[in-house]
DNA sequence: ATAGTGACGGCGG
DNA sequence: ACCGCCGCCACTA
């Protein structure tokens, strides 16, 4: 079962909790970047899939996220807090 | 060079 | 507990 993680658990684990938009910026830029960044594991706090719609199609991340046995629905990530994954839980607190 | 904006969220009221 | 404002940093017009 694949997890997802949000902007704001990733910016935290960073050490910067406020910067989330810089987070969405780095996704962003990722598209760039030669290292392949699962973005589309990446939802705002609401489990909501903000970022579908910098995808190449509209139902891209929805279906990377569903191949990795996440359910998603009306853009939204079901059971969203057993899928989650906490960076600075999991990678341990810096 | 300045101002506005963005894949968000924390913190104050 | 809920709603609204503001901050964070880089980029674009």
């Amino acid at each position: 079962m694949g997890r997802v993680t949000s902007y704001g658990a990733i910016a935290r684990y960073l050490g910067a909790a406020r910067s989330a938009r810089m987070v969405g910026w780095a996704m962003n830029n990722s598209h760039t970047s030669k290292v392949n960044v699962p973005a589309h594991r990446v939802v705002n706090a609401a489990g909501l899939l903000t970022g579908k719609h910098h995808f190449s199609g509209s139902n891209v991340m929805e279906e990377l996220l569903e191949s990795e046995g996440i359910r998603v629905e009306n853009n939204q990530v079901v059971n969203f807090e057993a899928v989650f994954w906490d960076p600075v839980k999991e990678l341990g607190i810096h």
